[in-house]
RNA sequence: GCUCGAGUGGCGGAAUUGGUAGACGCGCUGGAUUCAAAAUCCAGUUCUUUCGGGAGUGUGGGUUCGAUUCCCACCUCGAGUACCA
């Protein structure tokens, strides 16, 4: 019986779905394992050989787990809303559902040539209603959350309104928008209803704000930051320009220190981890106000504490009573504006509290010169309160709400008796606020630069500068963002005229606008230290702004010095003398005493829009009331995307929903209904809006566990049964878009309590991408010449198509050009002339480089000259002339690249599936290299794993007719199989495929060489071989008499007994290099072995009479004669 | 620029608690079989050589009895990211 692949595989992958051979149960007493691959988005090219790499991968864990005995679910679904399909339905008309559907059915099919053993049965399409209902089910729950920095998780928003009607909004400490306005309880309870949803929007995790978003017009929609490269869409390369729109936004900000300290728990590759490090992009440092001139305020009297004090105080600090710890809890957490610091010392006092910005000073009464300190601190400009112990050990809540009345109707007006000394000096006062993460080099600021769209530019500019500041603007808006992202050469910028005051010393800093800072990061305005900082430093040299130098022994003539470590700060007041780390605390420390900045973290992180206006996508559970934003209950969802005519924008630029005429809610008969009904006062218009791409896959693993539920995502049972993913693979271009925001909805969806962990994968593997050998033929495309007289160039009509080895004579050139009928540029035919002309006269032959379908390339780089002339895409060349080497054959030369249609390198599954069966193909992708690594397919390859398949196959047959043997193995056969099962579990193990196949080969060309057809050989065999290579072990499995599926059998169990070896082929070695080796017993001592050794005549030979100076035995391993 | 990763035959790659560099496969060369081809089987295949041997894992140093593996500097390639204050 020959081994024959088509009928095998057919065979048993009707078997394993009519039996539902690989279907997870829920429930087990195995222990359960998770595996997953990133599921497809079904696009309408189908699947190269490129995609199922990780498929295999992770089908080759799950299936070697089931034979550990595991539980395994591996599942598989699609990805199946998103933009191909729209526009592809732009320029057809088809409905996107239709070719999705199409689309899904070609992936299936492809899929299941390769025998993966997916659990079939747990499908999830996002584009199902009955699985977006979910999408919209945690959109709902987003909307109805808020973040709660005390408790550092997500709460419903029904416990911030509880807290509103009792206190107001002072004590909340919650991530939100950054302006709020405080209010108390009453001013709470007085707003109107549509008021106090204004405020709460201001709260949710997902919110509805104006937000500069990437426009592209030619797509007519919002796009990611992920979705733009280089400036233009990822799809399509479209410009792409900033537009100002209402959207709805996703507060991922609020969890980007969890989504960086939830790294450290999960095994995933280190160079994703730093992508999202990076990209979360955490930076440390403060921020600080810079007092615009004329305004004087910065003129207080202050103490300063020698460092030794403030290191005292700090002691002090963390020694609390217990009333002191207990007022402190309740508001240590405020944050911004009505921070509040423990142990501080005003003027020469030591205070308990205080809130600097809004100079409120709270105390424990019982102090000895407390009318002293009252007057003091009130001509200071601050507010003293006093409590007792016993007022905030018995009623803190009591004490707290004092404290935010105070903090809300300051009784004394802080600088009101200086305001009278400059109130002549000064019209309006304005801050500067930058943020820096270098608060420790302050003393080095020279100049500070705005972006140049920053709202304060306009109100500073002094009439002077005027002219050269809006001809500044003028001309930076002219640039578009790209050309400023690209040039970052070119130095500009126009000064203001204006001064910032320093806040420590006083001094006048002149404010420049420049383009190098960026309006939307930061505060869009920086304090420039030209010493410390490349930017500033080039700026200050162009327009000759001094640079003081602010590090002890550091030259600064040439360049910034922007090392931190091993400098020390110097001419810089309290900071000099000290290292960075040091001067950082103190800096942010008087920064925050005076009032004049605070330490801040900032992150790069922006808070992710999460509208797109597309049709092909989900819609928001949403409709609008009033102007502002209601949610629909959840008792209603699945809200189903409605049909529309045109799945283009509306005339007058609404979304693509804008265009269907049943979309309307009706509020009373809980429905979608007919737009027709909107004047009824009842129904009202639903968003028009739909979800963006990442939406529906943040959250799928946890759908995989219960996917038929129709009540919860999934049942509380299954999610604590199947947890989390212990296994993802999938591509790393995933870095910072879905593996990013689907951390963000489990660390979600853990808070709210419907999933049991908050990390969604425990080990994530990239695989590397394979790469197509690409096939290129030289086509002439014309020839330069030149005579006395003139010179032009000839461009050729036939085409001529060169080997790529070949090279041609001048002579044979104009013999070809005769033949080719070549033309002049301008139109004339003067090939005739031109060949009357004498040699020499060819300056330069024109090659063009054209891609050729590798199907028509064989394994020597031959094309197939024939099969070329006859595909329908190269009718120019059906009568080209080709040029072949000297023995007849024409060569492609070849160059590895993406795989893709248009570089016409793409190899398809099912012709491979064909031509060498799936098990050769999954055996050869593995094969190719490491998993992670990308490496290119060359077809020709397959040959090797192909013909292994048939050795194997065998090996259980004698000719034609199965056949093993019952016999005893052999003590070699034995070691053989022991060493395959060694070697495969820990390769498998450390998801090193690669090596495993060559094991295979290692095993079964040994097993040939000892003529073993012995069962309790080869039965174990085929087990080790099944993750692989499942249909031919499957069909081995039942020649050998077993009834039920290979993937139900255990495992082989490793014996070390059949490994021990009683002698080791030594290597010898002289001063390092191997010279010969010799075969020792290993029962044999040091001195034995040396001896030995010794005694041997190459040894002598090597040394030449010389004696060694060492010998080195390591026994069982080496050994190293020196000398 | 920054961050990360990688450099080993003609090609894909193997070998790291430091211990025989090039496993396994492709390709290539020669041979067997065949009328011939495909398929199959056998032998060879890092370079160099005066056939004893010598050199060799991007380059240059270092540690070591011994380095593809560890350390330092540099070069090249790839990926990500970018005026991030």
């Amino acid at each position: 019986m020959q081994y024959n692949h088509i009928e095998i595989e057919k065979k048993w992958q009707k078997y394993w779905e009519e039996n539902q051979t690989f279907k997870a149960s829920n429930t087990s007493e195995k222990p359960k394992y998770y595996v997953l691959d990133m599921f497809p988005y079904p696009s309408g090219a189908g699947l190269h050989v490129g995609h199922p790499l990780g498929y295999i991968a992770s089908d080759i864990y799950a299936r070697y787990k089931r034979h550990k005995g595991f539980n395994v679910l591996h599942p598989q679904g699609y990805d199946s809303f998103g933009l191909p399909a729209e526009q592809y339905a732009i320029q057809t008309g088809q409905h996107p559902a239709k070719t999705t559907e199409e689309n899904i059915k070609t992936y299936r099919r492809q899929l299941d040539r390769v025998g993966f053993s997916f659990d079939w049965s747990r499908e999830v399409r996002t584009s199902n209603p009955e699985y977006y209902k979910w999408t919209q089910w945690i959109f709902i729950q987003l909307f109805n959350s808020w973040y709660n920095k005390d408790a550092d998780k997500a709460e419903d928003i029904s416990v911030l309104e509880k807290i509103f009607k009792k206190e107001g909004n002072t004590t909340v400490n919650a991530v939100c928008e950054d302006e709020i306005k405080s209010f108390s309880a009453e001013e709470w309870k007085a707003f109107s209803k549509a008021e106090q949803e204004a405020v709460l929007l201001q709260y949710r995790l997902t919110f509805l704000s104006d937000t500069e978003v990437n426009w592209c017009p030619a797509l007519g929609t919002v796009l990611a930051n992920d979705e733009i490269v280089n400036g233009v869409s990822e799809r399509g390369g479209h410009p792409v320009v900033r537009k100002k729109m209402t959207q709805w936004s996703m507060r991922i900000s609020a969890y980007a220190q969890r989504l960086l300290d939830g790294l450290e728990t999960i095994d995933w590759p280190q160079p994703l981890k730093d992508s999202q490090t990076n990209w979360i992009g955490k930076s440390v440092g403060a921020m600080v106000s810079f007092d615009v001139a004329g305004d004087l305020e910065n003129t207080t009297s202050e103490v300063k504490l020698s460092y030794k004090e403030l290191e005292a105080l700090k002691e002090l600090r963390q020694n609390l009573s217990k009333a002191e710890t207990t007022l402190w809890n309740e508001i240590k957490n405020k944050k911004g504006a009505s921070k509040f610091r423990k142990k501080y010392t005003v003027g020469t006092f030591l205070v308990d509290y205080v809130c600097l910005a809004k100079n409120l000073i709270v105390e424990f009464s019982g102090k000895e010169d407390e009318a002293v300190r009252t007057a003091f601190f009130n001509n200071e400009g601050f507010n003293v309160i006093r409590f007792t112990n016993e007022e905030v050990i018995q009623n803190v809540v009591k004490v707290v709400s004092e404290i935010n009345f105070a903090i809300q109707f300051p009784k004394v007006q802080k600088t009101e008796s200086k305001k009278k000394i400059t109130s002549s000096a000064v019209e309006k006062s304005f801050k500067i606020d930058v943020f820096t993460t270098r608060p420790d080099t302050i003393f080095g600021v020279s100049f500070m630069t705005l972006a140049p769209e920053h709202e304060l530019v306009s109100k500073i500019t002094t009439d002077a500068q005027k002219a050269a500041v809006e001809a500044y603007i003028s001309a930076t808006s002219k640039r578009s963002e790209r050309d400023r992202m690209a040039d970052v050469k070119t130095i500009s910028g126009a000064f203001t005229g204006a001064y910032a005051l320093h806040p420590f010393s006083g001094k006048q800093i002149p404010i420049w606008i420049g383009d190098y800072v960026l309006a939307n990061y930061g505060t869009g305005a920086v304090m420039a230290v030209p010493c410390g900082d490349q930017r500033d430093y080039d700026f200050a040299k162009h327009f000759d702004i001094d640079i003081p130098n602010i590090f002890e022994n550091v030259d600064i003539s040439e360049a910034a010095h922007a090392d931190k470590d091993g400098t020390k700060i110097a001419n810089s007041d309290f900071l000099s003398g000290l290292k960075y780390k040091k001067a950082l605390k103190l800096a942010i420390f008087e920064l925050e005493k005076k009032g004049a900045g605070y330490g801040k973290i900032n992150y790069r992180l922006r808070d992710a829009v999460f509208s797109r206006q597309r049709y092909w996508g989900e819609p928001f559970p949403v409709y609008y009331k009033d102007g502002m934003p209601q949610m629909i209950d959840e008792k209603h969802l699945p809200i189903v995307l409605p049909e529309v005519e045109k799945y283009l924008p509306t005339e007058d630029g609404k979304p693509p929903l804008g265009n269907a005429t049943e979309w309307a809610w009706d509020s009373r008969g809980k429905k979608v209904v007919s737009n027709e009904k909107l004047k009824n006062k009842t129904v009202y218009p639903l968003e028009l809006n739909t979800m963006p791409g990442w939406a529906g896959s943040s959250y799928y693993f946890n759908r995989y566990m219960d996917p038929h539920n129709e009540n919860e995502i999934a049942s509380k049972e299954n999610l604590e049964y199947w947890k989390e993913v212990d296994l993802y693979i999938g591509g790393s271009e995933h870095a910072t878009g879905h593996l990013l925001y689907a951390r963000f909805w489990q660390k979600f969806l853990f808070d709210k309590g419907i999933v049991p962990v908050d990390e969604f994968a425990k080990k994530l593997i990239n695989q590397g991408m394979i790469l197509g050998t690409s096939a290129f033929v030289n086509v002439i495309n014309g020839f330069a010449y030149k005579t006395e007289n003139e010179s032009g160039f000839w461009r050729i009509k036939t085409p001529i198509v060169v080997s790529d080895k070949k090279e041609l004579t001048q002579k044979e050139i104009l013999a070809l050009l005769k033949k080719s009928k070549a033309k002049l540029e301008k139109g004339q035919d003067k090939y005739a002339e031109l060949l009357k002309l004498k040699d020499g006269l060819i300056v330069s032959v024109e090659l063009l480089k054209k891609h050729v379908n590798v199907m028509f390339v064989n394994s020597s780089d031959e094309l197939d000259v024939q099969e070329f002339r006859n595909d329908s895409l190269n009718v120019e060349y059906k009568k080209a002339i080709f040029i072949t080497e000297s023995d007849d054959t024409f060569k492609v030369s070849r160059e590895v690249e993406k795989m893709s249609k248009s570089k016409y390198n793409v190899v398809n599954p099912d012709a491979i599936c064909e031509e060498y069966g799936a098990d050769s193909l999954r055996l050869f992708e593995m094969f190719l290299g490491p998993l992670e690594q990308a490496k290119p397919w060359k077809t020709s390859g397959i040959s090797g794993v192909s013909s292994f398949l048939k050795k194997l196959w065998k090996l259980y047959h004698n000719e034609d007719t199965f056949e093993v043997s019952k016999e005893k193995p052999t003590a070699d056969e034995l070691k053989v199989l022991h060493k395959t099962i060694k070697k495969v579990e820990e390769d498998i193990e450390s998801f090193s495929f690669n090596t495993s196949v060559s094991t295979f080969m290692i095993a079964v060309n040994e097993l040939t060489a000892l003529k073993c057809n012995k069962r309790a050989i080869l039965e174990p065999l085929a087990i080790l071989v099944s993750p692989y290579a499942p249909h031919i072990a499957e069909e081995l499995w039942s020649l050998l008499g077993n009834k039920d599926s290979i993937s139900t059998a255990d495992f082989p169990v490793f014996e070390a007994s059949h490994l021990v070896e009683s002698s080791k082929t030594y290597p010898v070695s002289f001063n390092g290099k191997m010279r010969f080796t010799m075969d020792l017993s290993l029962d044999l001592s040091k001195d034995e072995i040396e001896e030995t050794v010794m005694a041997h005549e190459k040894t002598q030979a090597q040394l030449q009479g010389r004696t060694p100076k060492k010998v080195i035995i390591v026994p069982g391993k080496i050994i190293n004669i020196v000398g």
